[in-house]
DNA sequence: TTGTATGCGTTATCAT
DNA sequence: ATGATAACGCATACAA
C-alpha cells in the first residue's frame, strides 16, 4: 500500500530497481555509474513513470530553473512578440518562464516581484512602470526599456538612433518639414530617446519639424485636432513627413488622415516604431523603425543566467532597422 | 555569521522575535495566535525582510499554486488574448503561470507536460496539437478546442453555432450565394465544426455555397486561384459573401480581393471568425464571429481548480457573437 | 563505484 | 495557545 495509486518518489524507484537511493539520484543528474546499476534504474523510472520533484530538488540545491517575466500585457503586440522571443530564449536553456501581467499598475508589479521571490526565481526580466520598484537584491533583475540605476542591467533598442533613422528616411524620401507624435508615460524611460534623436536629425539635417506630446490617457481626439489644425486648403499638411512614436499610433494617425482625404504616402509619408506585424508574422502595419526583438530577448536571458550579474554594462542598447511598410515612397 | 547576507528563514525569524518555529508558521498562515506573539513575528518578519519559501512550502502541502499553460505561441492575436485572460484569471485566484509555447510541435508539447508534471503544478490548460498527449492521470488537465476524450474537459467557443450565424449574417445583409474558406490542421478538433455550421444554416436558408478547404502549409496561393477562377467578366464573383474560417485569412482574402479590383463589402462582403483587433485593442479588422475569450479563460481556470474535475462536464461550449467591422453591410 | 545519513525550509502532529 | 519534533523528496558528503 501506499505505492498504489500515488506518485512515485525516488524511494519506490530504489526500492524497485533494487539499488539505493543515491545511486537513483545519481542516474537523473547524469552522474556515471555502473551500467548494469544505470539499465536497472531507467527501466524502473519507466515502469513507475518517476517523475523528479522540481520543488524538492530546488529546496536542496537553491537552483529552481525558473525565471520570472513581468511585463503589462500580452495583447500588445509588442509585448506579445517580447514575451514569445523570450520563452524560446529561456526554453532554449531549459529554463521555465513564470509570466505576470501587470496591466501598468505600480502595486500589482510590487505583488508580483514579491511572488517571485518567494518562488525563488533564478532571476527576473521586467518591463516595468513603477519607478519606485523594490527587489531584494539576492535576486538578479534585468530591466527593459527602463533604466533603474547601475546596479541594474537595462536592454533596450537603440531608441536614439531609431528616431534619427526615421527622420533620415523620410528626408531621403523627399520630405521637407517633419512632425513628431507621441502619447506615452510622463516616467522617463528608454523610449522617450526616440523624439531626442528625431530632433537630433532634423537640425543636423536642417529640416523644420513640430512636435506634438500628450500623456498617457489623454483622448486620441488630441491628435485629430492637431491634424485638423495644419490640414492645408489647398490639400497636404503643413508637413509632408511624420514620425510617430509607436506603429499603433502611427496606425491610427492613417486612419484618421484617410479620411479626411489626405493621401498616404502620396500626400504626406509616414514611419512607426516598433516593426509590428499584422496577425504576428503578416505584412507590416506601416513603414516602421524595427525593434530587434529576438536579440533583446536573447541578451536579457544571457544577462539574467549570468553569474557576475554586477559587472554587466548597466545600459545595453540593440540596434534597430528600417522596413518600408507602404507609407513611405520607399 | 550565516545569517549576514544570506536570504533569511523561518528559523531565524523565530530566533529575531523570541518565539517558536512552528508559532512564525501560523502566523504567516494566518491561524490566530497570541496578539503580542503576532506582533513580534510580523516586526520581525519586516525587519529580516522574510518571504514564506514556496518550494519548501509545497514540498510539504503538495500544493504550489501554480498552472501551466500550454499554447503554440503568442504571436498570434487569438492565443495572446487566450494567454493574457488566462493570467488574469489565475491572478485573481492568486494561482501563477508557468508558460510554455509549443510552435505547434507536439514533441516539445510532450516534453512540456513532462516538465510541468515536474513542477508539481496544480493543473495544466492547453491548447494542444498533439492529438496522442501522454499526461498522467493524477495532474488535471483541461483542454481548449481540442477533445481528447470523455474524461479530460474541452472548453471552447461555440463553432457550429458560430458558422451557422456567420452563413445567417450574410444571408441577412442581402448574399444570395457563399463561399467557405479554411486552411487549418487535418486534426479533428472544434473549430473543425465551423464549417459544419455553415453548411448547416446555408441548407436550412436554402443559399448555394461553395467550400475552399486546404491543409495547413498550402502556400497561400491556392486561394488566389480559387479567387481568381470565380471572378466574373463583369466584375465582382461567383459568390456574394465569403465566411472565413479566421479573421487571419480574412484579412489575407480582404487584400487579395482589393488588388483584384473587387471592392468590399460592395462587391462581396466577408466574415472572420475570432474577433481579432487591432493592436489588441483597437478596431476590429474585419466582420466577425467574436469568440468569447474572457469566459473561455474564467471556465478553463473555474475547471482546473475543481476539486471534482473527473465529473465535469467532457465537452464545454461558450456563445460567440456577431460584431460588424466595416466588411458586411452591416 | 555504491550505500548511508544528514539537512534544505516548511507544515503538522504531538506534548506541554 | 505554544514549543519541540518528525516528515516532505531530494542531493551530497562521507563511509564502506
Amino acid at each position: 500500500m501506499g505505492e498504489a495509486n500515488s506518485i512515485p518518489t525516488m524511494k519506490d524507484v530504489a526500492r524497485e530497481a533494487g539499488v539505493a537511493l543515491g545511486t537513483v539520484s545519481k542516474v537523473m543528474n547524469g552522474i556515471p555509474v555502473g551500467e548494469s546499476y544505470r539499465k536497472r534504474v531507467e527501466e524502473a523510472v519507466a515502469k513507475l513513470n518517476y517523475r523528479v520533484n522540481s520543488y524538492a530538488k530546488g529546496l536542496k540545491t537553491n537552483k529552481t530553473y525558473t525565471v520570472a517575466v513581468m511585463v503589462p500585457n500580452l495583447v500588445s503586440p509588442f509585448f506579445s512578440r517580447l514575451v514569445n522571443c523570450l520563452n524560446r530564449a529561456l526554453s532554449a536553456r531549459k529554463y521555465r518562464m513564470l509570466l505576470f501581467a501587470t496591466d501598468y499598475d505600480p502595486a500589482q508589479e510590487q505583488e508580483y516581484v514579491i511572488l517571485a521571490e518567494q518562488q525563488k526565481v533564478d532571476g527576473i526580466i521586467c518591463l516595468s512602470y513603477n519607478p519606485e520598484l523594490k527587489v531584494s537584491d539576492n535576486v538578479p533583475l534585468v530591466s527593459i526599456d527602463r533604466y533603474f540605476g547601475a546596479q541594474i542591467p537595462c536592454v533596450s533598442s537603440d531608441n536614439y538612433g531609431g528616431g534619427r533613422l526615421a527622420a533620415e528616411k523620410l528626408v531621403e524620401n523627399g520630405c521637407r518639414s517633419l512632425a513628431f507624435l507621441r502619447i506615452g508615460s510622463r516616467l522617463t524611460n528608454e523610449p522617450n530617446k526616440r523624439k531626442d534623436g528625431f530632433i537630433s536629425a532634423c537640425e543636423s539635417l536642417d529640416i523644420p519639424y513640430t512636435l506634438k506630446i500628450v500623456d498617457d490617457g489623454t483622448p486620441y481626439a488630441a491628435f485629430e485636432d492637431f491634424l485638423r489644425e495644419h490640414l492645408r486648403p489647398e490639400g497636404g499638411l503643413d508637413f509632408d513627413g511624420i514620425f510617430c512614436v509607436t506603429d499603433a499610433l502611427a496606425y491610427q494617425i492613417i486612419r484618421s488622415l484617410r479620411s479626411m482625404g489626405v493621401r498616404v504616402p502620396e500626400d504626406v509619408q509616414i514611419i512607426g516604431f516598433d516593426g509590428t506585424r499584422a496577425f504576428g508574422d503578416q505584412d507590416l502595419i506601416c513603414s516602421t523603425v524595427v525593434q530587434p526583438v529576438p536579440e533583446i530577448a536573447e541578451t536579457c536571458v544571457d544577462l539574467i543566467l549570468e553569474k557576475a550579474l554586477s559587472k554587466a554594462p548597466s545600459l545595453i542598447c540593440l540596434p534597430v532597422t528600417y522596413a518600408c511598410g507602404g507609407t513611405t515612397r520607399s
